[in-house]
DNA sequence: TATTGTTATACTCTATAACTATA
DNA sequence: TATAGTTATAGAGTATAACAATA
């Protein structure tokens, strides 16, 4: 087996001629590699709790999407940040598992709605407490005052509304 | 093109046996949205940086590691938390690219180490450098005093010392 | 003409299992 | 016997391009 670079796009030399050196001090570095951590240990938990109901990331994420309400497919696109062509296979393959269903729009009849099943929607919801995991290790370790302290933090930083999570 | 689940272990109904209705309260789970949102940002951010010099997001990781010096494979694929096997594509690809270089361990002829070479070292410092992305936009908005607190407040949540980040 | 969803194709990441070479 | 690394293989996610159905 060998593993071959087919094609290598020319921008890495584009990237460093127009790289601006920003070079955040000390303290920004330290924060950034702290919410790396939180990053890492986020993301350990969501595909932990996922592979315990034998779902993959991806597919965990659009089921948890399912749970607002069947959703067109090019909407999942949108919410996931990939081609609609893969969202094909993601639900295929909860379609295969029963966790998912296509219906048609009736509006446009273009577009096809995926929705959960009964099951789906029970194991998005017991994925979504699985979550709980996260909030019980790292998170329990702040008294209810950091806690409050930390979201107002962070509400601070993110501040513009966004829409609901899908991870 | 089928798209078919071909395994599926029976560790759904186990898990939701198994389950203990945790039900975080109100706060937590605002934060732990909150930090949902900040684990898109931070993830969005550092693919696109790699994708600016055309590497994937596991090559980008593997080529920081290198940074820090050469390292025995085993030692790679523990730090990713993937399997040995893996470990070898990646290399494969960034030694294709002239970024990593594999040398012979000299006190156990069994590993081989891959370290990054003159231009890998240069890629990985400017793409170390891109991940300012992050810290210019949404860590910006903080003013230094906010950034302190939060520094403390991860500190306190992460406590436990851990190793430099791969992510 | 433009949009939605699918198919076909290729690449990468992933795990499992079998293999070589060292220890 | 145990460990480090590789190879082979298969499933899954990803992007690109081409296509049919509908708007």
């Amino acid at each position: 087996m060998f593993h071959v670079v087919k094609y290598v796009p020319a921008l890495a030399m584009l990237a460093a001629m127009t790289r601006r050196t920003p070079r955040a001090d000390a303290l920004t570095c330290e924060v950034v590699e702290l919410l790396g951590e939180v990053v890492r240990r986020y993301h350990d938990d969501y595909d932990r709790a996922a592979a315990d109901y034998a779902l993959t990331g991806a597919q965990a994420r659009v089921l948890a999407l399912l749970a607002y309400g069947p959703t067109p497919m090019r909407r999942l696109a949108d919410r996931l940040k990939c081609e609609p062509s893969n969202v094909t296979g993601i639900v295929d393959r909860l379609v295969a598992r029963g966790l998912v269903e296509r219906r048609a729009d009736e509006a446009d009849r273009r577009v096809k709605l995926a929705a959960a099943t009964a099951e789906g929607l029970r194991t998005a919801t017991e994925l979504r407490d699985s979550l709980g995991d996260f909030a019980r290790e790292p998170l329990g370790r702040l008294a209810e005052t950091d806690r409050r302290a930390l979201r107002d933090l962070l509400h601070r930083m993110l501040d513009g509304g966004t829409e609901p999570a899908a991870l």
